[in-house]
RNA sequence: GGGGAGGUUCCAGAGCGGUCAAAUGGGACGGACUGUAAAUCCGUUGGCUCAGCCUUCGCAGGUUCGAAUCCUGCCCUCCCCA
């Protein structure tokens, strides 16, 4: 049987590691408490944040405990870098809020039961995941007190060398950017303090700031604490993991529904189905290597099985075999489609009065305005129970409804709505 | 604190008194081809009561028949000097 580490390495998320030999001995011999950072600026996490957690439920499948650390310290500060300085100052509320959200979509990957937070270190609960709140230890520090503890251990000549300094050092760089690498290093020791944790995860990007908190651990408490980075996850097509046209894939259903969810990845790029299948499920290596190496038209199924997995981890089977069977009926046949297609409902005396096709469409959310659907029909990309719309002053009535009382709209290739009559 | 540059539509970036809803590129979207893939080709890309009208070019005023383009004040960003 093959560690936690060994895992995590022939499923591609390893990229850099502090010392290796450590890494992997500890792994054999104890059970090793990890911990990712996660920003709680926003409501939801997303696809994006995929490979950590995903990191993060393999190590607790191999039997080592997970912690999820959210800033809700550090989600106080500012974003300074540029574009979000408009964004309002998230209230602790708001953040306390958000927290509870992301706990519950992490509860998805990650087993939290039994471990109540702020006891995860104590005796018992090996293998349970804690989800922790950097506000416990930042929001009452004194600025003293952490410069006498803390400041003394940083030199900022050696952060300044640092690549991702460097590169700020041309554009500019803010006293709060620069501290943003303390106050991580100074998270990943007080968790070494409550939590005995000595793992920090993290994209390569963060790879400065986890060595950061290695280093003050050691000068500290003079023990070793170990990192491991994953690789940034690129697409084939060179876009970021998990944005679409419509903006990020969230793991909140409420924000991204599980049928959007499923479509997301079945509709990846050919040449990243084996490597996402190894990221973002549980399947054995060999039958992902399987279905990665299904060519042409056969890779479909390799897609199917990644959307499925994925779909179902988040949202669970049924929602995965709903989305499924939507998916299947309507790319199958075009036809209105069972119940799983994504649905609106409109009242029935408005068909009946009938209704124009462009309002429906924008109703239907399958265009943001009137304009765009009308583009939609004049090139041809809209259609109405599976035939081409023809012209704009088009009107739909109870003719339109199927013997269900439904009538399927399309837009595009890929996008559908069920119209039901309430 | 002093000096300089600049803030334009999703992004980058032209425009510098009318011919500007605003070049070009990217992205995105639609069509053709396909396999709900990639590549390629073609088209579209502010809104609406759509051959016309309305709202956009950091914000607020002003000059003008007419401003994204000129003037004044404010806000913000970047660079150089202190």
């Amino acid at each position: 049987m093959s560690s936690a580490f060994e895992v995590l390495k022939e499923r591609g998320f390893v990229s850099q590691v502090t010392n290796e030999e450590a890494v992997a001995q500890a792994f054999e011999d104890e059970i090793v408490t990890c911990y990712i950072g996660f920003d709680p600026t926003g409501q939801s996490l997303h696809v994006g944040n995929l490979v950590q957690i995903m990191m993060l439920a393999h190590v607790q499948r191999g039997g080592h405990r997970p912690i999820a650390l959210v800033g809700g310290g550090t989600a106080m500060i500012p974003d300074p870098s540029g574009k979000d300085a408009l964004r309002p100052q998230l209230s602790t509320e708001d953040i306390d809020q958000n927290i509870l959200r992301i706990k519950k979509q992490l509860s998805s990957y990650l087993d939290f039961d039994g471990g109540h937070e702020g006891q995860a270190g104590r005796a018992g609960n090996e293998g349970r995941a804690s989800m922790v709140n950097n506000a416990d230890w930042l929001r009452t520090l004194n600025y003293i007190t952490f410069l006498r503890e803390i400041g003394e251990h940083f030199s900022v000549n050696r952060m300044l060398t640092a690549e991702a300094y460097r590169l700020r050092m041309e554009t500019g760089l803010t006293f709060l950017e620069f501290n943003y690498q303390i106050l991580q290093a100074y998270d990943f020791l007080m968790l070494f303090r409550e939590y005995g944790c000595t793992m920090q995860f993290g994209g390569d990007d963060q790879w400065g700031n986890i060595v950061a908190g290695v280093d003050l651990i050691r000068r500290k408490e003079r023990a070793a604490a170990q990192a491991i980075t994953t690789p940034l996850l690129t697409l084939s097509d060179g876009k970021k993991m998990g944005k679409t046209a419509e903006g990020a894939v969230w793991l909140d259903p409420e924000m991204t529904s599980p049928y959007d969810f499923y479509q997301f990845w079945i509709n990846v790029d050919d040449r990243d189905v084996e490597g996402l299948l190894g990221h973002f499920t549980f399947l054995p290596m060999e039958q992902v290597r399987e279905l990665g190496a299904l060519e042409g038209e056969k890779i479909r199924h390799a897609k199917s099985v990644l959307a499925f997995e994925t779909t179902k981890i988040t949202h669970g089977e049924e929602a995965a075999s709903q989305a499924e069977r939507g998916a299947r009926s309507v790319f199958g046949g075009a036809q209105a489609g069972a119940e799983d297609v994504p649905t609106v409902e409109i009242d029935r005396e408005r068909l009946e009065a009938g209704i124009n096709v462009v309002d429906l469409f924008v109703e239907a959310e399958l265009g943001k305005s009137k304009s765009e659907v009308r583009r939609l029909i004049e090139q041809g990309g809209a259609s109405v129970n599976g035939e081409r719309v023809a012209a704009i002053d088009r009107m739909l009535g109870t003719v339109d409804l199927d013997d269900e009382g439904v009538l399927l709209l399309r837009a595009g290739k890929k996008r559908f709505q069920r119209v039901k009559t309430g």
